[in-house]
DNA sequence: AGCAAGATGCTAATTATTTAGCATGTTGTT
DNA sequence: AACAACATGCTAAATAATTAGCATCTTGCT
């Protein structure tokens, strides 16, 4: 009944979520590789089975291991993510968003990048008027 | 000497530090409103003073109440938060978030907000070859 | 067949988070 | 000057997250 927790992850859950979304599939072993001040396999062993028991995560068998995977289509997660990211840094702007992205060092992007963006936005021009979709 | 968990933030923590990254400042109630599924009152508070114990959070006075703000500069955080959110889901492409960004329905952008985009990054073309900043 | 390496299942215990509640102080009316 | 409304400080308690460790099962050698 406590809906809320349910759907906010806690701190090592995100963790663990972010590595299965960096890889799209992972073992245990590999999850832990993953993350941050890593705890013990065993850890991130329970972990997962908690995420699993929630909804979170699938896994399947593979040889002799589990290989996890995110339940939520990574489409969607990067849907959501992106949102939030907008809403909390960019006061909901995806221009200012873009803007920063352009600008951040850590992330340069090359001659062809900026070609292809270029073309995205006048696509995204003609597309203007239309509906949705 | 735990230091994982002193920069990780808990789920609570995460979700109040983000209303203070929207607001700038906010007082506790303020910031208790843009909490999802908020607490009450007094746990908003009794969170706002552990963050300010872990240097998260600064707090002024403003007449007989305190306004919270994150101690790290906006800007900086923001850098954090689209870095890894790049790495998480666009394998280290600021190109393909900025894609997703274009393609994101929630977050329509107008034919001026195109323009612009559309200045910045023949900006960043020309800026392509010379020395970060 | 037997053994080492590496997997899973489970449970109990530790640690951290999250919460409510009470005592108290301040502000601004009436 | 008394009261209501709304602050803060603090502490104890409930709840949730996080972890380690042991028992067990496979796999692939030798």
């Amino acid at each position: 009944m406590t809906a809320p927790l349910e759907h906010e992850l806690s701190r090592r859950e995100r963790q663990i979520m972010d590595v299965l979304f960096q890889h799209g599939k992972a073992t245990a072993a590999e999850v832990r590789e993953g993350m941050p001040y890593a705890p013990s396999y065993s850890a991130v062993r329970a972990q997962l089975r908690i995420l699993e028991e929630k909804g979170h995560v699938a896994h399947e068998q593979d040889g002799p291991r589990y290989l996890y995977r995110p339940t939520v289509t990574k489409a969607r997660a990067t849907r959501s993510a992106l949102n939030h990211m907008v809403d909390t840094f960019f006061n909901g702007s995806a221009e200012q968003a873009m803007a920063a992205l352009l600008d951040d060092s850590a992330l340069r992007l090359s001659d062809e990048e900026l070609d292809r963006l270029d073309g995205l936005i006048q696509q995204a021009r003609s597309r203007e008027k239309r509906p949705t979709r």
